[in-house]
DNA sequence: TGTACATCAGTGAACGCGCGTTCACTGATGTAC
DNA sequence: TGTACATCAGTGAACGCGCGTTCACTGATGTAC
C-alpha cells in the first residue's frame, strides 16, 4: 500500500539509523539487506525504493554515523571530557554508538572511491574539531590532533580486537587516556 | 595421488603464507577458501587436509602474519628507521607486506576469542620490542611505547581509509612520522 | 633389498545455504478535473 | 469539496550466484613383512 511522504521520508530515516549502527557493529559485509529491513521494521524488498545499492547505502550510513559522531562530540565541554568518553570501555563495547573511523577503516579502505570519500569527510572534520579545541595555536595545532586522532583510533580499535577482559584491553584504552592527558596539560603550561 | 611428507609440509606453508598475504589485503571475509588455493597453487577440496575450518585458518595465517611482520622489524636497525618504514607509501599500499594489527584489527574484533587471542599476542609482542628499543627508560617507556605503537597503526589504518591521492592520505603518514620523529628526539635529549 | 598393501594429499563434482537484487502485486496516497 | 484515476512504498516469492564444506576417487608414498 502506498504511503504518505512523511512517512516514505521517516522509514528512510529508520533505515539509516539502523543501518549506521549495525554497520559499526559488524562492518559493511557483516549486514545482510534482509537483516538490516527487519531490524528496522520492514521486509527486505522494500530496500529498493529508498536505495539504489547496497553499496550506495554503505555510503549513505557511514555519513549518517558521522554526523552522529559530531552531534556526540559537541556534547563534551571540553577536549579531556571528550577523550573520556572516546577511550571509554562503554564506547569500545558498543561501536554501534561510537566512532565510525574506528569501527570502519579496514572495511573502508576496501570499499569504492564514494565511500573513501565520505570517510575522508568526517574524519577531516573530526581533525578539525579536535584541533580548534586545542588551547595552544603554535602551528603545531594541526600536528598535534592528528596526532591525537591517530591515537584515539588506534587505540579504540586495538583494544577491540584483543580477547574480552585481556589486561591490555583496558590498558590501551586508560595508557592512551593518561598519556594524551599529560600532553595536554603540559602544552597549557608551555 | 599421495605426496611426500616433506611436500605435505611444503603446500601447508605455501597455503599459510598465501592466506597471511590475502587476509590482509581483502580481510578474513573477502579471501573466499577457493581462491586462496588457487592463489597457492591448489584446487579447494584439498583445504580441509590442512585446516579444520575457514575460522582455524584465520588464527593460524594471522600468526603467520604477526611472524612476518616481527621479522621485519627486527630487520630495522632502529626505531627511526623501523616507523619511517611502518609509516611509509609502499606499507600503506602493500597490506598484504605490512602490519597485520592495522590491516585485521576490526576483523578481528568480529571474530572468535581464538583469532583475538593470536592478535594479541602479536601485538603484546611488537609493543614490547618497540618499548625494548626505546633509549629513555625511566618507567614511562610502556606508556611511551603504546602511545607509539596505537599512532603507527592508527594512521596506517586511517591513510588507507581515504580516497587514493588525498593530500589527507599522505599527511596522516608523513605528519604522524614527524611527530613521532620529534618526540624520540626530545626524549633523548631530556 | 624387494614386494604387497594401506595410507592419505590433492582433485573436482556436488551439497545446502545465505546473499544482493528483481518483480508482480497491493492498496492507501497524491493529483487532475 | 467530491470523484476517478495514476502513483508508488511496502510485501514476499523468486532469481542467480558464490560461499564453506563434503565426498568418492586417484595414485604416489609410506610401511609391514
Amino acid at each position: 500500500m502506498r504511503i504518505s511522504q512523511a512517512q516514505v521520508l521517516e522509514n528512510r530515516e529508520r533505515v539509516l539509523n539502523v543501518a549506521s549502527a549495525l554497520f559499526r557493529e559488524k562492518g559493511f559485509d557483516g549486514v545482510a539487506v534482509g537483516d538490516l529491513m527487519t531490524a528496522a521494521g520492514f521486509t527486505h524488498g522494500g530496500f529498493y525504493n529508498h536505495f539504489d545499492s547496497k553499496e550506495s547505502l554503505a555510503a549513505a550510513a557511514l555519513q549518517r554515523a558521522w554526523l552522529d559522531i559530531a552531534k556526540k562530540r559537541t556534547r563534551a565541554r571540553d577536549l579531556p571530557e571528550l577523550l573520556k568518553s572516546y577511550l571509554s570501555v562503554a564506547a569500545r563495547d558498543a561501536p554501534g554508538k561510537a566512532c565510525p573511523a574506528a569501527a570502519l577503516a579496514a572495511d573502508t579502505s576496501r570499499q569504492p572511491r564514494a565511500v573513501k570519500t565520505v570517510f575522508a569527510h568526517g574524519l577531516e572534520e573530526m581533525i578539525r574539531e579536535i584541533q580548534e579545541r586545542l588551547s595552544a595555536d603554535d602551528g603545531l595545532a594541526r600536528e598535534h590532533a592528528i596526532g591525537l586522532v591517530t591515537r584515539m583510533v588506534g587505540a579504540l580499535m586495538l583494544s577491540r580486537a584483543v580477547p574480552v577482559g585481556a589486561p591490555l584491553a583496558e590498558e590501551l584504552l586508560r595508557t592512551t587516556l593518561v598519556g594524551a592527558l599529560r600532553e595536554l596539560k603540559a602544552a597549557d603550561v608551555g
